[in-house]
DNA sequence: CCCGTGACATCGG
DNA sequence: TCCGATGCCACGG
């Protein structure tokens, strides 16, 4: 039985910790795609599950801070990662610190 | 139904 | 080191 890609990227979303965050390709890879990061931003775009998906916990390869459908875009994401206890360096993610592991 | 676009990531020059 | 182009999937018009 195969799950939408879609279902996956959202399965995986959920299935970070907070104070962590993963990027587009982390779980695009996790999902099977390692190059349909693309396509993984573009599931956040829509998504359909807003509040049910921590799509704030998914940031760009970089840590930089992307899109966001809620809120004040952004800027919220940045908060309520902050909130969580991502350290934050300048305007984008310590992903040495704070970049989900994956599923190990 | 078909085309275009989008919250990315990676390689080559 | 920086810029450009390509690949993937789904959704909207």
């Amino acid at each position: 039985m195969k799950k939408s890609l879609r279902e996956k990227v959202y399965e995986l979303t959920k299935l970070v910790p907070q104070g962590k965050v993963a990027t587009y390709g982390q779980l695009a890879k996790l999902a099977g795609k390692p190059k349909a990061a693309r396509a993984v931003g573009g599931f956040m775009r829509t998504n359909p599950d807003a509040p049910r998906t921590p799509c704030h916990r998914v940031v760009a390869h970089d840590g930089s801070l992307t899109g966001y459908s809620a809120g004040k875009g952004i800027s919220t994401k940045r908060k309520m990662l902050e909130k969580e206890g991502v350290l934050f360096i300048g305007n984008k993610v310590d992903l040495k610190k704070s970049l989900w592991p994956g599923i190990v």
